[in-house]
DNA sequence: TCGACCACCGTGGATTTGCCGGTATCTTGG
DNA sequence: CCAAGATACCGGCAAATCCACGGTGGTCGA
């Protein structure tokens, strides 16, 4: 399940997280590797899943979606087909994490404005009773791991 | 702020959302362009800001982060810098909503262990009172914008 | 000591990138 | 209506990069 990564492979990792575009040779410099031997090092973690793919970073704001927020979903049946349609449908739902708890899922959504957010919410309603917060700001856009978990 | 986008631009957001390390040629050949068209507007969209960045997406599970958790925190005071500080130190906080509502902050966090997760909000619990609810999964990792939010 | 294995390195041909000038379309002002 | 300018696209070329290859220096077990 877990792979055996040692300091190199997370100074690579720590490298294509803050940039995933930059060439293997400016990879292999960063990490005092050749190009070839970072090149293989990164397919194997391509290889193994480590590295599940490379996205570019959009900025929200930029692109008109204003309002953002958190949406926590309590759903008291356990019918989650219907759910997951719509998540398909509605790429303003950004994300979708199903938790422990008394609200069964944690949705981040992206709207233009309040009268859409409106109407993802009402949309998200049908399936049980919501919880809205908007976000004023979020530190990073995202940060993924940069070192190992402690003891492990 | 906001930058207006034709369905070009919008194509190379998504292909670069789905695969942010294909070679320009491959990105101008799924939207019908030629490289250095291709070119010519990614980098657009990159000097405008549209496109923040690009980064490799890692498999949390598979570099030993078993546990992942939503902890959403409750935060009296109103000295920010010391919870900021908190923020930079520890990596294994992923993500930082400051929200609307009675929890002003919505954090995403990545532990190692339950062990290692107690840790983690115990050190936040010296800020505020915190409400923890562990992830069973998530639909995708993240998903960016697709389209344009309606009307706009 | 031997041989298999592993991670690394350097090389060279194929590919890609970055930059240039040239062309077609659209807008603007006379 | 026409010319000037702007915009977006294309093709072509030099330089950089990618990629598969074989070679090297370690470690480990027989």
């Amino acid at each position: 399940m877990t792979e055996t990564l040692d300091p190199t492979d997370w100074a690579i990792l720590v490298e294509l997280q803050r940039d995933g575009r930059i060439p293997l040779t400016e990879l292999g410099r960063r990490v005092n590797l050749s190009a070839s031997a970072a090149t293989e090092r990164l397919k194997r973690l391509e290889s193994t899943g480590v590295i599940s793919g490379y996205r570019a970073d959009v900025d929200l704001a930029k692109v008109g979606f204003a309002v953002l927020a958190v949406v926590r979903l309590k759903y008291p049946g356990n019918k989650h087909g219907p759910l997951h349609k719509l998540l398909e449908q509605r790429t303003e739902i950004l994300e979708c994490l199903r938790t422990t708890g008394d609200d069964c899922y944690t949705l981040k959504v992206a709207a233009g404005s309040m009268a859409h957010l409106e109407d993802l919410v009402n949309e998200l309603t049908e399936f049980g009773s919501t919880t809205t917060n908007l976000v004023y700001s979020q530190t990073q856009p995202f940060r993924g791991p940069q070192a190992p978990p402690p003891s492990g």
